[in-house]
DNA sequence: CCCTTGCGCTTCGCTTATCGAAGCATCATA
DNA sequence: TATGATGCTTCGATAAGCGAAGCGCAAGGG
């Protein structure tokens, strides 16, 4: 473990006022840190699975993003790999609704390609 | 403008699949991306009003950050400053579970302290 | 006993992203 | 004409991310 974890309460990269939410944006907006919660939700997995199911992610980072997370107590290692704490299902569950905006999305860029691509 | 924005349908960083939710994970994980969505949907803001509410971010990257998210369909530069789209206001609606869960996080971080600070 | 295989990581040199002070062109007001 | 606001760019410096290689450990053959 390294450098400090976003945690709620506390001045975090971006906001100096330690509003919780300021340190979700923080927690969430570093790379990698969605999409393997979004995996963990799944199914538990360990390190090196993990890695293999978010393609071409780093050790490295993963090492990181796997103390971000379980010192935001939201994953933690277990017998059979990492899993989501309650807190982490929750967060997951409060990110769902993006599986389905993607897709409006994805239809609404669909339709008029913005200017490259044939 | 200079770097590919994620869309879906097309390879993103982290996931040559093109599926509509991993671009969207690509977007919404580089940093103050969410942090500008948010401000904007409290209120459309010039560039250096939204630079002034989001502190200490860079200026260099809210232009290619704004860039990303007028490529993405979700913001746009109008005469009273930068406004979210139909969609942009969607997937801030899609987000806002996280500011709720982000207060129970705060709640259930307080309690025991990680380890560190006094 | 090795020997291989898988594990959870770490190391380290390289590339990319982000930072931030400075500046540019433009418009409005004084 | 000068002052201050705007929306951005530029560019050298720092931080974050990358990825191949490797470490120490444990389990399962041969």
């Amino acid at each position: 473990m390294e450098a400090r974890a976003p945690r709620p309460g506390v001045p975090v990269r971006g906001s100096a006022s330690g509003r919780p939410v300021m340190a979700a944006l923080d927690l969430l907006g570093r790379r990698w840190t969605m999409r393997i919660l979004w995996e963990l939700s799944h199914a538990p997995a360990g390190f090196r699975e993990l890695q293999r199911r978010c393609e071409r992610m780093s050790s490295s980072v993963l090492s990181t993003r796997l103390d971000d997370l379980t010192a935001a107590r939201l994953a933690a290692l277990h017998d059979d790999g990492y899993r989501l704490t309650p807190l982490g299902r929750d967060l997951v569950e409060a990110l769902a609704p993006l599986s389905a905006w993607s897709r409006r999305w994805a239809e609404e860029m669909g339709d008029a390609p913005p200017s490259d691509q044939p």
